[in-house]
DNA sequence: GGCATATTCAACCGATTGGTTGACGATCCC
DNA sequence: GGGATCGTCAACCAATCGGTTGAATATGCC
């Protein structure tokens, strides 16, 4: 009785899981290099990237020791889809998104642990 | 450093929640009437509506002893823009809406406590 | 073979979550 | 005033979460 909208909005719920999903918007990772700029151990970074596979937004393919970690957006689209039924007809709006993923940025900004 | 995105994803990533807002799609309750189809105890569903609440999902009016809850679709759109980010530019499928909603509906089914 | 690199596993920890029960404060109505 | 209804508060509980550390497992390279 676990519907897969709660295992992909729980994995939307943690700030450091989108800023995961962010960076990989831009290309395919390894789990070390995903892990680079957060200031906590790789072992915390695996777990997150492991409850983001469980939840289908990421895949992982392990080529040689590397473990490549690639986003996956239709799995976003249940969720995205469930939403809508609420927002009722509103288009996107593109200047909004602008406004909320710069607060998102400036909020979860790279904790400049990275040594 | 707590996002709005935090708590509504959150609070969307429970099941007795996301029910408790699509009821509440259809028409305005009152705690008592929202709680009424679960088979939990009233304490639990006022628990369940102040997170609602607090991720600004609902609004909560009290009129004399009774006190409404009104679901605020707008909390949304700062989700739901996030999340299109990721879809990239596909348009929303009806059917796959109503292919979602009904598993969920199935998964979720009225926990038949209903005295 | 032997060392370095990449990643996970296992055990642990404190905080949070989702639920319970029972007492309590408001409000309505007779 | 007094009883019934509406809803929350407080204390508690087991389970999960997000993190740590240290050891273990693969793999690549000389």
């Amino acid at each position: 009785m676990n519907s897969a909208l709660d295992t992909v909005f729980a994995a939307l719920a943690d700030p450091t899981r989108r800023e995961i999903l962010r960076m990989l918007l831009e290309d395919d990772m390894a789990v070390t290099d995903v892990a680079y700029p957060f200031a906590m151990s790789l072992a915390a970074i695996s777990k997150h990237l492991a409850i983001l596979a469980a939840a289908g937004l990421i895949s992982q393919e392990k080529r040689g020791r590397v473990k490549w970690c690639k986003l996956e957006p239709d799995a976003l689209r249940a969720a995205s889809v469930w939403m809508q039924s609420f927002g009722q007809f509103e288009p996107v709006n593109l200047d909004a998104f602008e406004a909320f993923l710069a607060q998102e940025l400036t909020q979860t900004e790279l904790p400049e642990g990275a040594p």
